[in-house]
DNA sequence: CTGTTAGCGCGTTCAG
DNA sequence: CTGAACGCGCTAACAG
């Protein structure tokens, strides 16, 4: 049943580190002999045992990703794209999810979890404390974020001030004076701050445009569809003047809204221009516009960066920013 | 840095085999000593090496999930369940995607992924071809279906028939006469079956009530929004005779075909009733009827059952049929 | 080019 | 209750 290098030497008539250096495509390994290793190591079906290899090279060709939920749009997708690089180049993906922004107790995951356990690990999403960072960097693990800046932490992400002012000034350019804001982050930590960079943007673009910030006007969701309806459906009912236009943090709240839009009669982009930040899956079938950015990209470039560092290129982790793009489909339009 | 068993037992002046036994908890150990070693142990920082303990020991306290994809409504929360049950029982996840349902050569995962890397197997709404099953089996690693029948293996899911003809029925007794049906698995492989399960069991219940089937009134999409809209688009632009409601093989086309319906003017449900199967997280935001499921619970059942074998107890694993029901709300009405 | 010899760090008999 | 010694399966020097 289970064949070990020790059998496969013997079968061959060779040394185990001759099967050994044979099988991993070492050099200064007859031809003759290579080829006589490996016909032997098939028809005997050996695989080397992944522990073992383990516990002698230090390594584990296995990187982490740290994660806070798996069940939105953004993770989902930046995971398919490290999960494609990392497959790719032989290398596992162990997922640790943490089920929520929670904190404290409720998140030691730094020793056990990482300890010898992994080569590399991407931090998605997640605003870390400063303990735990400190305590990750103990590790010497090379390490890498995604899809939200972390502190002393090289990361891949978009420019999220830049797209959010890029999203407001579409709204403004349309001719929208009256605009309000769909903010994230309500039940978020602190330390994310992804929801905290797009609202200051809106704030600022809009002011920058001489256009007045009403705060009453700005609304916080969760990043959900559910909170973004929720979130929409207490602005709808404010009393007083309506605004014509509104940006989204995300496009999972936008549709949220909408939902919501439609339930009371509002017309979409007749009455409320729209427009998010994602390009969600949902987002072209509902017409709505907004500033795209490709998470599978995100995820594909940061494993590429992590295992670059890890075969020996120091230096391969940086800073990087990725592209974001104005769509405009159905629910944005000038004020009526 | 780098503290080992040894460090601790020379410190604590003890043989490592009474450290290993101390910290693990187990009997016949002198109390005053287990303190002193604990002690010792916390202070140094020690931690064992897993890769070692994985040697030792020939277990990996590690479960692999096995997962078309994983930006998926159902995927990404039975992966949540299944992650939930595992950490709390200090287990890694190992993550394996395939990116689509791909076949042949491009699915060569079970031999160097699984081998010697996990306990234990989920195979998530993936339809596993007898030769990819037999391999599986000769691993004898414990092994479970999470979403989706998976011949020759226990699973933990919903009756698809049940489920599907329930919801058409809830159209039936609404008064509707002319149903459609959007199905699912357009790309799908031939051994995923839940589609085919879900139109068969639409079909059969049409005809029980002495209805028509009408072949033409039976569009695919491939379980996403996107797919969802566009077969939605092929049947409305069907010459003749309209449906009154149709059943939806998945929550995620029947907000796609809901898009679809709005921008033609199509109201829903006083032209159209929609149903739909999932209760997608957009879903009570949109309004949409459905037969609702939750994969949460799946994936932490089926986690159970997986840990509870590991733990030694035999047929632990089981086929087990999870609850469905009707949550209805504005998208389905009697026919005007 | 190839074989020998040590470890890698822990679990586990088997004596004591 | 505790310690000594071996084995898990493989890689990495170091000779030859």
């Amino acid at each position: 049943m289970r064949v070990s290098i020790d059998d496969v030497a013997a079968r061959a008539k060779v040394s185990t580190a001759t099967v050994s250096r044979a099988l991993r495509g070492l050099p200064k390994v007859n031809p003759a002999t290579r080829a006589r290793v490996l016909a032997v190591a098939q028809e005997m079906g050996y695989v080397p045992s992944p522990s073992a290899t383990r516990l002698a090279t230090g390594r584990t060709r296995t990187v982490g990703v740290l994660v806070p939920f798996i069940d939105r749009w953004y993770f989902a997708h930046a995971l398919e794209g490290i999960d494609q690089e990392l497959r790719e180049h032989g290398y596992n993906l162990l997922l640790f999810s943490l089920g929520g922004y929670r904190h404290g107790q409720q998140r030691r995951f730094t020793e056990q979890m990482v300890r010898k356990q992994i080569d590399a690990l991407v931090v998605l999403c997640l605003g870390l404390s400063s303990a735990e960072l400190g305590e990750l960097k103990l590790t010497h693990v090379p390490m890498i974020s995604v899809g939200g800046p972390v502190e002393g932490c090289h990361g891949v992400h978009i420019d999220d001030a830049a797209a959010a002012s890029a999203a407001t000034q579409h709204l403004i350019d349309l001719g929208h004076r009256k605009i309000a804001h769909l903010s994230g982050g309500i039940n978020d930590e602190k330390n994310f701050v992804v929801p905290t960079l797009r609202s200051e943007a809106f704030e600022a673009t809009l002011r920058r445009a001489g256009l007045q910030f009403r705060p009453e006007w700005n609304v916080a969701g969760d990043f959900t569809v559910g909170e973004g309806a929720a979130a929409a459906a207490r602005l709808f009912e404010l009393p007083g003047e309506r605004p014509t236009a509104i940006f989204c943090g995300s496009d999972e709240m936008a549709l949220g809204l909408m939902f919501e839009a439609k339930r009371r009669g509002i017309r979409i982009p007749e009455d409320l221009s729209v427009i998010g930040i994602d390009d969600h899956d949902f987002s072209a079938p509902a017409g709505l516009s907004t500033m795209a950015q490709q998470p599978v990209q995100h995820g594909l470039l940061a494993a590429q960066m992590l295992l670059a560092e890890l075969d020996g290129k120091p230096g391969a982790i940086h800073e990087e920013n990725m592209p974001f793009k104005l769509i405009q489909r159905d629910s944005t339009a000038p004020p009526a």
